[in-house]
DNA sequence: ATTTTATTGTTGTAATTTGAAGATAAACGA
DNA sequence: TCGTTTATCTTCAAATTACAACAATAAAAT
């Protein structure tokens, strides 16, 4: 971020909303150089664009960037406005644990009328501001770290449920395409929740990739499509194609013959 | 949605109602603009159209539960303050919706190793941050006005468990001895927690003793302790006494043959 | 010194917003 | 009930704003 772009959210906070005009006579550039710095602070959800200006973001959706800081999460919120981009409105969608999925809430907050299962707290808060979403938290015993919610009780709620899209996140991801977790329970509500859904959308950031972890979640088979921000090995990419599962990447790094999106 | 339909939002919210002419000379533009503004935001449920004008959303009671968040804050407090008092370190208990509850959830934020089930969002929130709790929420359809968890699948929940204290808020007491309250999902998981609890203890300040309320939850004499700010009336001591329950005033008027506490 | 990379301006085109005018529907008084 | 008034809806054109592609420049890396 450089310093005009420092200055501009701070003018925003200052004074609610600025139009690009202005901004542009301000600091003597063109309106498309504003444009451009307005579209990457939008998309850090640092403030939000509005035709011929930004504002403040809404309020919700960055309390918690202050209080929290979260690894890659420049990354992460790229990733997850990319998976909001391909869940329709008024669709029916399971979000699991994981500070990106919390991402993908944030991002799906400009959507409408969504029926959302989740058994994460934080998710749960956040969608709560849109008052056209049907929001169902999972029962269960809420985890203090993180908010989580698991065991017995939460894969049984779960399995009352068939959605739409499930949203999931992951650990690590071995190279020969088994998803794993740290945490056994977590594992469990998530292969509850790929069993209910019609599509399974995983969504994770390039460190996932060589990292190891402990307990085997699934196969990488069992997913529809994966969303992450730099392109991956060409051994994944082989892995994908096969299983014919989609790869949507933040960063659209060139390489042959495979679909991607944005 | 662009700057003025937030403004226009904040406006409908703080007044109730507002008529298009008005808008439209506030913003300096054509009616015609303003009700295709309007007729954005009644799409999205934020609000509701009149002829004539914008209203709040029905859906939307949203301020008016953030106002009522701060009345009788400080006797609320006191109540919570006494009834944490009776609770001891390491119970199970049950807390339900409600101003108060939440109130007494902070209270006992520094006791020892509570078992706590609740179907309050905000609840198990503030819990959370005593890492010697065990918190479970039960599962269920999310209200988005006070993050009360309700519907059949928190009932079926609920009677998973039983547990040695059951704290209920409430929205009147008839002269009769009934426990009433607005909401018919409220009422029936409150019924559950009473079902399943060892004691119950009901929390309400006095000004849900002169009030009305539509749904019946139950009878007074289904309860074994009431904690209030003010000493109630006459006739309502009779009743607690008759039924041998105990009553806790935070304000020690006096009154004579009777138990009481702090 | 040359290539690469990032930033900004320029231009043409697409999309959005707005107001105006006529047609339609709803509220209201007699 | 009927007209009268007021509000709303529809459609269109003008203005504004946004976007994408390319060129120019400066800074950084090799």
């Amino acid at each position: 971020m450089n310093q005009r772009q420092q200055e501009i959210l701070s003018l925003v906070q200052q004074q609610g909303f600025i139009t690009i005009e202005t901004l542009a006579q301000n600091f003597n550039v063109t309106p498309q150089t504003i444009r451009r710095d307005i579209k990457s602070l939008g998309d850090k959800q640092l403030l939000t664009r509005y035709h011929g200006g930004a504002g403040v973001s809404s309020s919700i959706e960055n309390v918690e960037y202050s209080t929290r800081q979260i690894m890659n999460l420049e990354e992460k919120q790229q990733i997850a406005k990319l998976t909001a981009n391909h869940i329709p409105d008024r669709a029916s969608i399971f979000i699991n644990i994981g500070t990106t999925t919390e991402e993908i809430a944030k991002a799906l907050l400009h959507h409408n009328g969504l029926k959302i299962i989740t058994n994460n707290l934080n998710v749960a808060a956040i969608l709560r501001s849109n008052p056209t979403f049907e929001i169902i938290i999972a029962g269960g015993i809420v985890r203090q770290r993180d908010g989580g919610i698991t065991g017995e009780a939460t894969i049984d709620f779960i399995r009352q449920f068939k959605v739409d899209f499930g949203i999931i996140g992951i650990s690590a991801i071995d190279p020969d395409g088994t998803l794993l977790d740290f945490d056994y329970h977590e594992v469990r509500v998530a292969q509850a929740i790929i069993e209910n859904s019609r599509q399974v959308f995983l969504a994770t950031d390039h460190t996932k990739f060589d990292r190891n972890a402990m307990v085997r979640l699934g196969s990488i088979d069992q997913i529809d499509a994966l969303f992450t921000d730099l392109y991956p090995t060409e051994h994944i990419v082989t892995l994908l194609a096969e299983n014919n599962i989609d790869l949507h990447t933040v960063r659209s790094k060139v390489a042959p013959g495979h679909k991607q999106s944005q």
